[in-house]
DNA sequence: GTCTATAATCCGATAGAC
DNA sequence: GTCTATCGGATTATAGAC
Protein backbone atom coordinates (compact mmCIF):
# COMPACT_ATOMS: atom_id res chain seq x y z
CA UNK A 1 0.00 0.00 0.00
CA UNK A 2 2.85 2.60 -0.48
CA UNK A 3 2.50 3.34 -3.94
CA UNK A 4 -1.58 3.59 -4.66
CA UNK A 5 -0.17 3.63 -8.32
CA UNK A 6 0.95 -0.26 -7.41
CA UNK A 7 -1.34 -2.37 -9.60
CA UNK A 8 -0.95 -6.09 -9.21
CA UNK A 9 -0.12 -8.42 -12.29
CA UNK A 10 -3.42 -10.22 -12.24
CA UNK A 11 -5.03 -6.32 -12.62
CA UNK A 12 -2.74 -5.84 -15.16
CA UNK A 13 -3.58 -8.80 -17.27
CA UNK A 14 -6.88 -7.79 -17.40
CA UNK A 15 -6.79 -4.06 -17.91
CA UNK A 16 -4.63 -4.79 -20.90
CA UNK A 17 -7.10 -7.43 -21.97
CA UNK A 18 -10.47 -5.45 -21.54
CA UNK A 19 -8.62 -2.31 -23.85
CA UNK A 20 -7.94 -5.14 -26.36
CA UNK A 21 -11.11 -6.86 -26.75
CA UNK A 22 -13.26 -3.64 -26.92
CA UNK A 23 -11.14 -2.39 -29.37
CA UNK A 24 -10.49 -5.42 -31.37
CA UNK A 25 -13.01 -8.46 -30.59
CA UNK A 26 -12.89 -11.08 -28.68
CA UNK A 27 -11.16 -12.76 -31.94
CA UNK A 28 -9.41 -10.34 -32.36
CA UNK A 29 -6.76 -10.30 -29.94
CA UNK A 30 -4.36 -12.89 -28.64
CA UNK A 31 -2.86 -13.40 -25.15
CA UNK A 32 0.71 -12.75 -26.53
CA UNK A 33 -0.36 -9.31 -26.82
CA UNK A 34 -1.70 -9.12 -23.49
CA UNK A 35 1.27 -10.39 -22.41
CA UNK A 36 3.76 -8.33 -24.33
CA UNK A 37 1.70 -4.85 -23.26
CA UNK A 38 1.66 -6.21 -19.49
CA UNK A 39 5.41 -7.18 -20.10
CA UNK A 40 5.07 -10.89 -19.07
CA UNK A 41 5.43 -14.10 -20.42
CA UNK A 42 2.16 -15.50 -22.58
CA UNK A 43 2.44 -18.64 -20.01
CA UNK A 44 2.36 -16.01 -16.82
CA UNK A 45 -0.94 -14.95 -17.65
CA UNK A 46 -2.01 -19.17 -17.17
CA UNK A 47 -1.16 -18.34 -13.36
CA UNK A 48 -3.95 -16.29 -13.02
CA UNK A 49 -6.34 -17.28 -15.48
CA UNK A 50 -6.82 -21.11 -16.45
CA UNK A 51 -8.22 -19.98 -19.90
CA UNK A 52 -8.64 -17.14 -22.51
CA UNK A 53 -12.03 -17.68 -22.07
CA UNK A 54 -11.79 -17.73 -18.08
CA UNK A 55 -10.31 -14.12 -18.61
CA UNK A 56 -12.91 -13.18 -20.18
CA UNK A 57 -15.27 -14.10 -17.55
CA UNK A 58 -13.44 -12.11 -15.53
CA UNK A 59 -13.72 -9.30 -17.67
CA UNK A 60 -17.25 -9.34 -18.02
CA UNK A 61 -17.98 -10.02 -14.12
CA UNK A 62 -15.73 -6.56 -12.84
CA UNK A 63 -17.36 -4.68 -16.19
CA UNK A 64 -20.96 -5.75 -14.66
CA UNK A 65 -20.28 -4.75 -11.39
CA UNK A 66 -18.33 -1.36 -12.44
CA UNK A 67 -21.73 -0.43 -14.21
CA UNK A 68 -24.15 -2.18 -11.95
CA UNK A 69 -22.61 0.25 -8.77
CA UNK A 70 -22.75 2.82 -11.31
CA UNK A 71 -26.93 2.53 -12.35
CA UNK A 72 -27.33 2.08 -8.15
CA UNK A 73 -25.24 5.23 -7.56
CA UNK A 74 -27.35 7.12 -10.36
CA UNK A 75 -30.35 5.94 -9.14
CA UNK A 76 -29.80 6.94 -5.47
CA UNK A 77 -28.43 10.49 -5.76
CA UNK A 78 -30.59 11.55 -8.81
CA UNK A 79 -34.01 11.97 -7.82
CA UNK A 80 -35.07 12.94 -11.47
CA UNK A 81 -35.22 10.66 -14.31
CA UNK A 82 -33.82 13.11 -17.05
CA UNK A 83 -30.77 13.35 -14.45
CA UNK A 84 -30.46 10.08 -14.16
CA UNK A 85 -30.55 9.09 -17.75
CA UNK A 86 -28.21 12.16 -19.03
CA UNK A 87 -25.85 10.45 -16.30
CA UNK A 88 -26.50 7.29 -18.70
CA UNK A 89 -25.32 9.11 -21.25
CA UNK A 90 -22.25 10.91 -20.22
CA UNK A 91 -21.01 7.08 -18.58
CA UNK A 92 -21.92 5.71 -21.72
CA UNK A 93 -19.99 8.21 -23.60
CA UNK A 94 -17.06 8.06 -20.99
CA UNK A 95 -16.31 4.08 -22.35
CA UNK A 96 -15.76 4.98 -26.43
CA UNK A 97 -12.50 7.32 -25.06
CA UNK A 98 -11.23 9.32 -28.61
CA UNK A 99 -13.06 6.88 -30.47
CA UNK A 100 -10.89 4.27 -30.27
CA UNK A 101 -12.88 1.92 -27.81
CA UNK A 102 -16.61 0.82 -27.69
CA UNK A 103 -18.45 -1.22 -24.68
CA UNK A 104 -17.07 -4.28 -23.38
CA UNK A 105 -21.15 -5.89 -23.72
CA UNK A 106 -21.08 -4.25 -27.51
CA UNK A 107 -17.54 -5.78 -27.95
CA UNK A 108 -18.23 -9.03 -27.11
CA UNK A 109 -22.17 -9.07 -28.45
CA UNK A 110 -20.41 -9.49 -31.71
CA UNK A 111 -18.01 -12.61 -31.05
CA UNK A 112 -21.13 -13.90 -29.20
CA UNK A 113 -20.55 -17.43 -31.58
CA UNK A 114 -16.97 -17.72 -30.11
CA UNK A 115 -18.06 -17.29 -26.67
CA UNK A 116 -18.66 -19.78 -23.81
CA UNK A 117 -22.56 -20.48 -22.88
CA UNK A 118 -21.87 -19.06 -19.41
CA UNK A 119 -20.36 -15.67 -20.98
CA UNK A 120 -23.51 -15.18 -22.95
CA UNK A 121 -25.56 -15.81 -19.74
CA UNK A 122 -23.58 -12.72 -18.00
CA UNK A 123 -23.88 -10.77 -21.27
CA UNK A 124 -27.56 -11.50 -21.60
CA UNK A 125 -28.19 -10.67 -17.80
CA UNK A 126 -26.01 -7.38 -18.00
CA UNK A 127 -28.07 -6.19 -20.83
CA UNK A 128 -31.72 -6.73 -19.36
CA UNK A 129 -30.67 -5.13 -15.92
CA UNK A 130 -29.53 -1.61 -18.23
CA UNK A 131 -33.09 -2.44 -20.00
CA UNK A 132 -34.64 -2.80 -16.07
CA UNK A 133 -33.11 0.28 -15.32
CA UNK A 134 -33.59 1.97 -18.34
CA UNK A 135 -37.54 1.24 -18.34
CA UNK A 136 -37.99 2.53 -14.70
CA UNK A 137 -35.94 5.55 -15.59
CA UNK A 138 -38.52 6.39 -18.09
CA UNK A 139 -41.11 5.29 -15.95
CA UNK A 140 -40.24 7.86 -13.31
CA UNK A 141 -39.63 10.51 -16.53
CA UNK A 142 -43.67 9.97 -17.54
CA UNK A 143 -44.26 10.76 -13.69
CA UNK A 144 -41.87 13.89 -13.01
CA UNK A 145 -41.96 15.34 -15.99
CA UNK A 146 -38.22 15.46 -16.50
CA UNK A 147 -38.16 13.75 -19.62
CA UNK A 148 -40.30 15.07 -22.63
CA UNK A 149 -42.68 13.13 -24.89
CA UNK A 150 -41.97 9.46 -23.57
CA UNK A 151 -44.19 7.04 -24.77
CA UNK A 152 -44.16 3.55 -23.73
CA UNK A 153 -41.17 3.01 -21.33
CA UNK A 154 -39.64 -0.48 -22.32
CA UNK A 155 -40.45 0.60 -25.93
CA UNK A 156 -38.14 3.56 -24.80
CA UNK A 157 -35.75 1.72 -23.17
CA UNK A 158 -35.14 -0.35 -25.57
CA UNK A 159 -34.35 2.33 -28.24
CA UNK A 160 -32.14 3.92 -25.65
CA UNK A 161 -29.83 1.01 -25.05
CA UNK A 162 -30.02 0.32 -28.92
CA UNK A 163 -29.24 4.08 -29.47
CA UNK A 164 -26.26 3.90 -27.57
CA UNK A 165 -24.91 0.67 -28.43
CA UNK A 166 -25.14 1.66 -32.27
CA UNK A 167 -23.92 5.46 -31.19
CA UNK A 168 -20.93 3.72 -29.74
CA UNK A 169 -19.78 1.59 -33.24
CA UNK A 170 -20.43 4.74 -35.14
CA UNK A 171 -18.06 6.66 -33.13
CA UNK A 172 -15.06 3.63 -33.46
CA UNK A 173 -15.93 3.13 -37.11
CA UNK A 174 -14.91 6.75 -37.82
CA UNK A 175 -13.06 7.11 -34.55
CA UNK A 176 -14.73 10.36 -33.63
CA UNK A 177 -16.37 10.43 -30.53
CA UNK A 178 -18.51 13.30 -32.12
CA UNK A 179 -20.28 10.91 -33.75
CA UNK A 180 -21.61 9.65 -30.36
CA UNK A 181 -22.88 13.08 -29.65
CA UNK A 182 -24.72 13.70 -33.08
CA UNK A 183 -26.47 10.34 -32.66
CA UNK A 184 -27.38 10.76 -29.40
CA UNK A 185 -28.46 14.17 -29.51
CA UNK A 186 -32.33 14.14 -29.97
CA UNK A 187 -32.29 12.00 -27.29
CA UNK A 188 -30.52 14.60 -24.63
CA UNK A 189 -32.25 17.25 -25.56
CA UNK A 190 -35.60 15.82 -24.50
CA UNK A 191 -34.27 16.22 -21.31
CA UNK A 192 -35.66 18.66 -19.32
CA UNK A 193 -33.31 21.12 -17.71
CA UNK A 194 -33.01 21.54 -13.78
CA UNK A 195 -31.71 24.30 -11.63
CA UNK A 196 -27.86 24.04 -11.79
CA UNK A 197 -27.61 21.44 -14.19
CA UNK A 198 -26.62 22.51 -18.36
CA UNK A 199 -28.08 19.77 -20.35
CA UNK A 200 -27.10 21.64 -23.52
CA UNK A 201 -23.52 20.18 -23.86
CA UNK B 1 -29.56 -19.79 -68.56
CA UNK B 2 -31.32 -23.46 -68.68
CA UNK B 3 -31.86 -23.24 -65.16
CA UNK B 4 -32.34 -20.04 -63.41
CA UNK B 5 -31.96 -21.36 -60.02
CA UNK B 6 -28.33 -22.44 -61.03
CA UNK B 7 -25.34 -19.89 -59.56
CA UNK B 8 -21.64 -19.97 -60.17
CA UNK B 9 -18.96 -21.31 -58.12
CA UNK B 10 -17.56 -17.43 -57.41
CA UNK B 11 -21.07 -16.47 -56.36
CA UNK B 12 -21.75 -19.57 -54.12
CA UNK B 13 -18.51 -18.38 -52.06
CA UNK B 14 -19.51 -14.90 -51.68
CA UNK B 15 -22.57 -16.00 -50.44
CA UNK B 16 -21.45 -18.44 -48.05
CA UNK B 17 -18.76 -16.18 -46.86
CA UNK B 18 -21.19 -13.42 -46.23
CA UNK B 19 -23.86 -15.52 -44.30
CA UNK B 20 -20.83 -16.36 -42.41
CA UNK B 21 -19.23 -12.86 -41.98
CA UNK B 22 -22.76 -11.79 -40.87
CA UNK B 23 -23.13 -14.62 -37.98
CA UNK B 24 -19.57 -14.78 -36.59
CA UNK B 25 -17.61 -11.40 -38.14
CA UNK B 26 -14.42 -11.83 -39.95
CA UNK B 27 -12.18 -13.24 -37.35
CA UNK B 28 -15.01 -15.49 -36.02
CA UNK B 29 -14.68 -17.60 -39.57
CA UNK B 30 -12.55 -19.62 -41.64
CA UNK B 31 -12.32 -20.57 -45.42
CA UNK B 32 -12.37 -23.79 -44.58
CA UNK B 33 -15.86 -23.48 -43.40
CA UNK B 34 -16.77 -21.38 -46.45
CA UNK B 35 -15.58 -24.35 -48.42
CA UNK B 36 -17.03 -27.05 -46.92
CA UNK B 37 -20.74 -24.69 -47.24
CA UNK B 38 -20.27 -24.67 -51.31
CA UNK B 39 -18.81 -28.07 -51.28
CA UNK B 40 -15.34 -27.84 -52.49
CA UNK B 41 -12.28 -27.38 -51.43
CA UNK B 42 -10.47 -24.53 -49.09
CA UNK B 43 -7.69 -24.31 -51.83
CA UNK B 44 -10.24 -24.06 -54.87
CA UNK B 45 -11.21 -20.48 -53.02
CA UNK B 46 -8.25 -19.19 -54.60
CA UNK B 47 -9.03 -19.26 -57.89
CA UNK B 48 -11.79 -17.22 -57.75
CA UNK B 49 -10.29 -14.96 -54.52
CA UNK B 50 -6.36 -13.95 -54.06
CA UNK B 51 -6.78 -13.96 -50.66
CA UNK B 52 -9.71 -13.83 -47.66
CA UNK B 53 -9.05 -9.93 -47.39
CA UNK B 54 -9.86 -9.77 -51.81
CA UNK B 55 -13.08 -11.71 -51.00
CA UNK B 56 -14.54 -9.90 -48.04
CA UNK B 57 -13.64 -6.14 -50.69
CA UNK B 58 -15.87 -8.52 -52.92
CA UNK B 59 -18.54 -8.80 -50.39
CA UNK B 60 -19.00 -5.18 -49.40
CA UNK B 61 -18.85 -3.96 -53.03
CA UNK B 62 -21.86 -6.17 -53.94
CA UNK B 63 -23.69 -5.00 -50.41
CA UNK B 64 -23.10 -1.64 -51.26
CA UNK B 65 -24.28 -1.82 -54.86
CA UNK B 66 -27.31 -3.76 -53.39
CA UNK B 67 -27.94 -1.34 -50.56
CA UNK B 68 -27.54 2.08 -52.72
CA UNK B 69 -30.00 0.52 -55.59
CA UNK B 70 -32.35 0.18 -52.53
CA UNK B 71 -32.00 3.54 -51.35
CA UNK B 72 -32.23 4.68 -55.02
CA UNK B 73 -35.15 2.71 -55.69
CA UNK B 74 -36.93 3.96 -52.42
CA UNK B 75 -36.38 7.41 -53.17
CA UNK B 76 -37.83 7.03 -56.84
CA UNK B 77 -41.03 5.13 -55.96
CA UNK B 78 -42.10 6.79 -52.38
CA UNK B 79 -42.67 10.23 -52.93
CA UNK B 80 -43.47 10.46 -49.21
CA UNK B 81 -41.01 10.52 -46.37
CA UNK B 82 -42.78 8.35 -43.43
CA UNK B 83 -42.77 5.40 -46.66
CA UNK B 84 -39.39 6.12 -47.51
CA UNK B 85 -38.47 5.74 -43.89
CA UNK B 86 -40.86 2.81 -43.01
CA UNK B 87 -38.77 0.62 -46.25
CA UNK B 88 -35.81 1.43 -44.80
CA UNK B 89 -36.92 -0.20 -41.74
CA UNK B 90 -38.23 -3.10 -43.12
CA UNK B 91 -35.06 -3.76 -45.20
CA UNK B 92 -32.95 -3.44 -42.31
CA UNK B 93 -35.38 -5.71 -40.34
CA UNK B 94 -35.11 -8.06 -42.76
CA UNK B 95 -30.92 -7.97 -42.78
CA UNK B 96 -31.41 -9.91 -39.18
CA UNK B 97 -33.39 -12.97 -40.53
CA UNK B 98 -34.25 -14.94 -37.21
CA UNK B 99 -32.04 -13.10 -35.45
CA UNK B 100 -29.23 -14.62 -36.24
CA UNK B 101 -27.82 -12.19 -38.71
CA UNK B 102 -26.64 -8.55 -38.69
CA UNK B 103 -25.88 -6.48 -41.52
CA UNK B 104 -22.61 -6.56 -42.87
CA UNK B 105 -21.80 -3.08 -42.41
CA UNK B 106 -22.16 -3.77 -38.91
CA UNK B 107 -20.57 -6.97 -39.03
CA UNK B 108 -17.28 -5.51 -40.37
CA UNK B 109 -17.39 -2.35 -38.29
CA UNK B 110 -16.77 -4.32 -35.10
CA UNK B 111 -13.89 -6.36 -36.39
CA UNK B 112 -12.55 -2.95 -38.30
CA UNK B 113 -9.12 -3.07 -37.15
CA UNK B 114 -8.22 -6.22 -39.01
CA UNK B 115 -9.42 -4.94 -42.01
CA UNK B 116 -7.44 -3.44 -45.07
CA UNK B 117 -7.96 0.14 -45.53
CA UNK B 118 -9.70 -0.07 -48.45
CA UNK B 119 -11.78 -2.35 -47.07
CA UNK B 120 -12.64 0.14 -44.23
CA UNK B 121 -12.85 3.13 -46.69
CA UNK B 122 -15.15 1.66 -48.73
CA UNK B 123 -17.49 0.68 -45.14
CA UNK B 124 -17.36 4.17 -44.37
CA UNK B 125 -18.16 5.28 -47.64
CA UNK B 126 -21.47 3.19 -46.81
CA UNK B 127 -22.36 4.60 -43.63
CA UNK B 128 -21.89 7.99 -45.23
CA UNK B 129 -24.41 7.40 -48.14
CA UNK B 130 -26.78 6.04 -45.84
CA UNK B 131 -26.99 9.12 -43.34
CA UNK B 132 -26.95 11.04 -46.35
CA UNK B 133 -30.14 8.87 -47.86
CA UNK B 134 -31.51 9.71 -44.04
CA UNK B 135 -30.85 13.12 -43.89
CA UNK B 136 -32.57 13.97 -46.92
CA UNK B 137 -35.46 11.90 -45.89
CA UNK B 138 -35.94 13.71 -42.90
CA UNK B 139 -35.43 17.07 -44.31
CA UNK B 140 -38.42 16.14 -46.94
CA UNK B 141 -40.54 14.55 -43.87
CA UNK B 142 -40.09 17.99 -42.09
CA UNK B 143 -41.53 19.16 -45.58
CA UNK B 144 -44.39 16.82 -46.13
CA UNK B 145 -45.46 16.65 -42.59
CA UNK B 146 -45.20 12.72 -43.14
CA UNK B 147 -43.05 11.91 -40.22
CA UNK B 148 -43.42 13.62 -36.61
CA UNK B 149 -41.54 15.97 -34.93
CA UNK B 150 -38.62 16.08 -36.62
CA UNK B 151 -35.36 17.67 -35.11
CA UNK B 152 -32.31 18.47 -37.29
CA UNK B 153 -32.51 16.21 -40.56
CA UNK B 154 -28.37 15.29 -40.06
CA UNK B 155 -29.13 14.41 -36.08
CA UNK B 156 -32.48 12.40 -36.53
CA UNK B 157 -30.02 10.61 -39.22
CA UNK B 158 -27.38 9.85 -37.64
CA UNK B 159 -29.86 8.85 -34.17
CA UNK B 160 -31.67 6.66 -37.06
CA UNK B 161 -28.94 4.95 -38.23
CA UNK B 162 -27.33 4.58 -34.76
CA UNK B 163 -30.87 3.04 -33.62
CA UNK B 164 -31.36 0.61 -36.52
CA UNK B 165 -27.89 -1.13 -35.85
CA UNK B 166 -27.93 -1.12 -32.28
CA UNK B 167 -31.52 -3.16 -32.80
CA UNK B 168 -30.08 -5.39 -35.05
CA UNK B 169 -26.94 -5.94 -32.14
CA UNK B 170 -29.83 -6.52 -29.46
CA UNK B 171 -31.89 -9.02 -31.72
CA UNK B 172 -28.85 -10.97 -32.85
CA UNK B 173 -27.78 -11.27 -29.30
CA UNK B 174 -30.78 -12.30 -27.88
CA UNK B 175 -31.50 -14.12 -30.78
CA UNK B 176 -34.70 -12.97 -31.32
CA UNK B 177 -35.77 -10.82 -33.84
CA UNK B 178 -38.71 -8.66 -32.27
CA UNK B 179 -36.29 -7.46 -30.07
CA UNK B 180 -35.56 -5.32 -33.33
CA UNK B 181 -39.41 -4.05 -33.52
CA UNK B 182 -39.27 -3.25 -30.01
CA UNK B 183 -36.22 -1.24 -29.77
CA UNK B 184 -37.48 0.82 -33.35
CA UNK B 185 -41.15 0.63 -32.45
CA UNK B 186 -41.04 4.70 -31.12
CA UNK B 187 -39.72 5.76 -34.41
CA UNK B 188 -42.17 3.85 -36.70
CA UNK B 189 -44.84 5.20 -34.54
CA UNK B 190 -43.63 8.72 -35.58
CA UNK B 191 -44.65 7.88 -39.37
CA UNK B 192 -48.05 9.70 -40.15
CA UNK B 193 -50.29 6.93 -41.76
CA UNK B 194 -51.09 7.01 -45.39
CA UNK B 195 -53.68 5.86 -47.21
CA UNK B 196 -53.72 2.16 -48.53
CA UNK B 197 -50.29 1.95 -45.70
CA UNK B 198 -50.56 1.03 -42.53
CA UNK B 199 -47.82 1.45 -40.13
CA UNK B 200 -48.72 -0.37 -36.95
CA UNK B 201 -47.17 -3.87 -38.36
C1' DG C 1 -11.48 -25.10 -62.25
C1' DT C 2 -10.82 -28.24 -58.83
C1' DC C 3 -7.99 -31.35 -56.54
C1' DT C 4 -4.12 -33.14 -53.02
C1' DA C 5 -0.41 -31.87 -50.38
C1' DT C 6 2.12 -28.89 -47.78
C1' DA C 7 4.41 -24.63 -46.36
C1' DA C 8 4.39 -20.92 -42.97
C1' DT C 9 2.45 -18.75 -39.33
C1' DC C 10 -0.22 -17.94 -35.34
C1' DC C 11 -2.51 -19.18 -31.22
C1' DG C 12 -4.23 -21.48 -26.99
C1' DA C 13 -2.51 -24.40 -23.73
C1' DT C 14 0.85 -27.46 -21.02
C1' DA C 15 5.31 -29.19 -18.83
C1' DG C 16 8.77 -28.35 -16.02
C1' DA C 17 12.89 -25.51 -14.36
C1' DC C 18 13.91 -21.72 -11.31
C1' DG D 1 4.99 -16.31 -9.89
C1' DT D 2 7.49 -16.09 -13.85
C1' DC D 3 10.38 -18.18 -17.02
C1' DT D 4 11.83 -21.20 -21.41
C1' DA D 5 10.41 -24.58 -24.43
C1' DT D 6 7.21 -26.99 -26.89
C1' DC D 7 2.94 -29.43 -28.24
C1' DG D 8 -1.18 -29.58 -30.99
C1' DG D 9 -4.37 -27.52 -33.71
C1' DA D 10 -6.20 -24.10 -36.74
C1' DT D 11 -5.69 -20.91 -40.55
C1' DT D 12 -4.05 -18.34 -44.57
C1' DA D 13 -1.80 -19.17 -48.56
C1' DT D 14 1.00 -21.60 -52.29
C1' DA D 15 2.72 -25.44 -55.51
C1' DG D 16 1.71 -28.49 -58.74
C1' DA D 17 -1.02 -32.60 -60.63
C1' DC D 18 -5.22 -33.55 -63.24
Amino acid sequence: MADVTTITTKTAIMNAAEDAVRKRGYNGFSLDEVAGEVGIQKSSIYYHFSSKSDLITALVRRFSDQIFSFLDDAAATENRAGDRLMKYLLETRSLIEEGESICLSVALNIDQQSLQAKIVDDLLLFHQVNIDWLSQTFELGRQDGSIRNIGDPVEEANACLALVDGAQLMARAHQNAELYDQATGLLRSRIVASAGKDVTN
